[in-house]
DNA sequence: ACCGCCAACCTAATCGTTTAGGTAAGGTGA
DNA sequence: TCACCTTACCTAAACGATTAGGTTGGCGGT
C-alpha cells in the first residue's frame, strides 16, 4: 500500500495537514473531538508518521547511540540493562554502534560508525572505548555530548564513568599476596580499552608492595589470540607462574580452554583470578574469583548523567546561548569494584571486599 | 559550531548545491577537479551529510533491523555475527530491536519498537521471534519485508530461516534413550518462541518410541524464573527425573545453579543436555552436552534472503510493479543441527551427530 | 562557418513533516 | 455597540538534501 502521508489523513478526515500534525503529535490548538476523530482514521489507514521528516524539520532529536567493541564480552550486556533501565524507551531511542568485526576492534568501522551517528544527528554517545582523537573532536565539532564508561580519552575533560581500576586491582593483588603467589601473569588487552592503565598500575603496586614479580602479556582482545598468546607465553618462559590474572571475560574463556587442554590443574598447578563478572562464573570447574566492576550501575550512571548534559544544552539553545555541551568536573566519576571470591583463586568460598561479605553460588 | 550544511560548502566553493551534492555521493556530472576541491572542502570545515534529509529524499532505505527478545541468550551473538557478515557494513546498517525489558518479553515493547522501525522506514526486518499478528500486518502493509530465525508466525507465508527442531530433538531423544534414561523432564520456554514446538514434538516422538515418560515444564525465559520453577517442580513430584533437558541457554544457567546448590551431581544423579551451543559449555562443571544450532549460519542466511528481497522489491518497484515483497516457497529453510557430545548427558567425550564426528574440548 | 553533441554546471521542484503567523467565529465586559 | 480575547483552525514557509530538466561553452566533423 506503501507511501501513506499525513496529507491522505487530512483528505480522508478534512482537517488540515496542520491540524492532523497537531492532533498526532499532542500539541494544543485541537479540539477534543477532532483529535479523536484524527486518531481514530490515522489508526484505520495504518499511517505511521514519517521520521526522516519529523527529524529533518524538528530541532530537538532523541536517539543516543552506545558505541562498544565486540558485545560478546558479556559485561556490556550488564551495561547496556543499565543504560536502558535509565532512559526512557517511549521518550528515547538507543542504538548500539558495535566498532568490532569478527569479535575484535576495526579502525575502519569506528570511522564509519561515528560518521554514520553524526549522520543521523544523534543527540549523544557513550562510549566504552577510547575514540580516536578525530572522532570525539568531529563528534565536538557537531555539538555531539559523549560520556565515556570505563575508558577515557586523552582530551582529559570530557564526562566519564569509570570504575576504580587502580584500587580494585590493588586488592586484587593484596589477596593474591596473602595466598603467597610469587609469580604473577597478567594476560592483559590493548590500551584502546582504557581500563587498562589502572588495571595494571594497581596490580604494579601490589607486586610492588608484595615483593611479587608482575609479568605483563598482551594480547589481542577475543578468546582465540588469548590463548594462543598464553600458549606461546608458557612454552617459551622457563619459569611457570603461580597466579594467571585474566584482563576480562574472552582472555579468561581463551586461558581456561589451554589450560584444560594442557590438564593445567585449578589451582593447584596454577591460580587464576578474572576481571569482570559473568553469568557462568560459579558454575565453571573450578568456579572463578572474579573482580566484579558494577557495569550495570556504570551504564545506568553513563546513560543519567549523557541525558542531564543533553538536557542543559537543549535549554541553552532555547535561551540562545552556545550550543555546544557543558562539560563539568563532577561529570567524572568512580564508582568501587568489588571482589568476588570463589574456588580458583585457592580459597574454598566467602569472602571480603571493599568492606561488603559476598558468598559465592 | 552546529548545522553545516551543503550549502555552507556551496558558499565556500562557489559551486552550487547541485554540484556539492554529486561529488559528494559519487555521482557523474561533475569534473574530476571540482570534485577534488568540494570533497577537500567538506573535510576541513567537517561537513557530514544530513540523513534525515537525504532519507526523505531518496527512494530507497539501507537500514535492516533485527528484533530479539533478551540478547542475555548467547545465542544471539552468534546470530548478529553471522548477519554482519552477510551485510557489507559500507552499504547496508543493522539495527538492533531488542523487545524485553530485565531479560523478558515485553509487549508493549514490541509495539514501540515496530512502531518506530516503520516510522524511520526500515528496509527489512529480521525477527528472532514470532511478532504479534497485528504487527506482522502492519510490517506487511507498509512493504516491508519480514525473515523470521528460529520462529515462524501462524501465517505462514513468511520467509523463515529455522532449525530443524524436530528431526534434532528426535536425535537427542535417541541418544538418552540409549543411555537408558526412562524419567525425561524438559524445561522450556513459552510458545512466543516457535522453536518450542519442534523442539518439543521431536522428543514427544523420541520419548514415545523409547517408551520413555516425558515431562513438560513450562517457564518463562529467563534464568531466575527458570531455576524457581524447577526447584518447585523437584520438591512437589514423586519421582526424580533421570534426565533434564533444558530448552536454551538461561534456563540451562537457572537449573545448574538449583543443581548445584542442592548437591545434585551430574549426570550421576541426573544427567543434563541443553538446547544452544555456548562460550563456556566445555568449561562448566561437568562439560555440558549440546544441541548445536549453526545460528551464525542461520544469521549469514536470514541476511541473504532478506537482502535478495528487498533487491528484487526495488527492482520491481523501479518498473512500477507492485511494491510489495514476494514471498516464494524457497524463501522458508530449515539448516540441521549436531549434537555435540560432553560429559553431563553420562558420555565420556567425542561423538556422532547427523553423520559427523565431533570432539569436545 | 555551421551544426550537433557532450561535459560541466545550474535552477527549481520535491520529499513529508513542523511551525510562524495568520483568520474567522464566538464569547465577554464596559 | 465596540474592542479585545480565546479557541480552533488554516496557509505557507521552512528543514537539507536529491534530481528532472535546463543552459552554457568548447570541441570535432563537414
Amino acid at each position: 500500500m506503501a507511501r501513506l502521508t499525513m496529507r491522505d489523513i487530512s483528505h480522508a478526515t478534512g482537517f488540515s495537514v496542520f491540524t492532523v500534525s497537531r492532533a498526532l503529535s499532542g500539541g494544543d490548538g485541537v479540539s477534543e473531538q477532532s483529535r479523536e476523530q484524527i486518531l481514530k482514521a490515522a489508526q484505520e489507514l495504518g499511517y505511521v508518521v514519517n521520521r526522516a521528516a519529523q527529524e529533518l524539520r524538528r530541532a530537538n532529536r532523541d536517539t543516543v547511540a552506545v558505541v562498544t567493541a565486540g558485545t560478546s564480552n558479556s559485561y556490556y550486556l550488564d551495561l547496556m540493562a543499565g543504560i536502558q533501565r535509565a532512559l526512557d524507551p517511549s521518550a528515547w531511542t538507543v542504538i548500539i554502534g558495535d566498532v568490532a568485526v569478527d569479535g575484535a576492534y576495526d579502525a575502519r568501522l569506528e570511522a564509519r560508525i561515528v560518521q554514520r551517528l553524526i549522520e543521523s544527528r544523534t543527540a549523544g554517545v557513550i562510549s566504552a572505548l577510547t575514540l580516536q582523537p578525530e572522532h570525539t573532536e568531529l563528534l565536538a565539532k557537531w555539538d555531539i555530548p559523549i560520556v565515556f564508561v570505563d575508558s577515557s580519552p586523552e582530551a582529559a575533560h570530557f564526562p566519564s564513568i569509570t570504575t576504580n581500576n587502580h584500587d580494585a586491582s590493588l586488592m586484587v593483588g593484596q589477596h593474591l599476596a596473602e595466598h603467597g603467589y610469587r609469580e604473577w601473569l597478567f594476560l592483559v588487552y590493548p590500551t584502546k580499552w582504557s581500563s587498562r592503565f589502572g588495571r595494571e598500575s594497581g596490580l604494579r603496586e601490589a607486586a610492588r608492595l608484595a615483593g611479587a614479580n608482575l609479568v605483563v602479556l598482551e594480547t589481542a582482545n577475543d578468546a582465540a589470540s588469548a590463548r594462543t598468546a598464553l600458549a606461546h607465553h608458557l612454552d617459551d618462559s622457563a619459569t611457570s607462574p603461580h597466579v594467571l590474572i585474566a584482563g576480562n571475560n574472552p582472555l579468561l574463556l581463551g586461558a581456561m580452554g589451554l589450560l584444560r587442554q594442557r590438564m593445567i590443574r585449578i589451582p593447584e598447578d596454577m591460580a587464576v583470578v578474572a576481571y569482570d563478572e559473568f553469568a557462568w562464573s560459579a558454575l565453571t570447574d573450578p568456579p572463578i574469583t572474579v573482580l566484579n566492576e558494577h557495569s550495570e550501575e556504570v551504564g545506568r550512571r553513563a546513560a543519567m548523567m549523557l541525558r542531564g548534559i543533553i538536557e542543559e544544552q537543549e535549554e541553552a539553545q532555547r535561551k540562545g546561548q552556545s550550543s555546544s555541551p557543558r562539560y563539568l568536573p563532577e561529570h567524572q566519576q568512580q564508582v568501587p569494584a568489588r571482589l568476588m571470591l570463589r574456588g580458583s583463586c585457592g580459597c574454598a568460598a566467602g569472602s571480603v571486599l571493599d568492606g561488603a561479605l559476598v558468598k559465592s553460588a
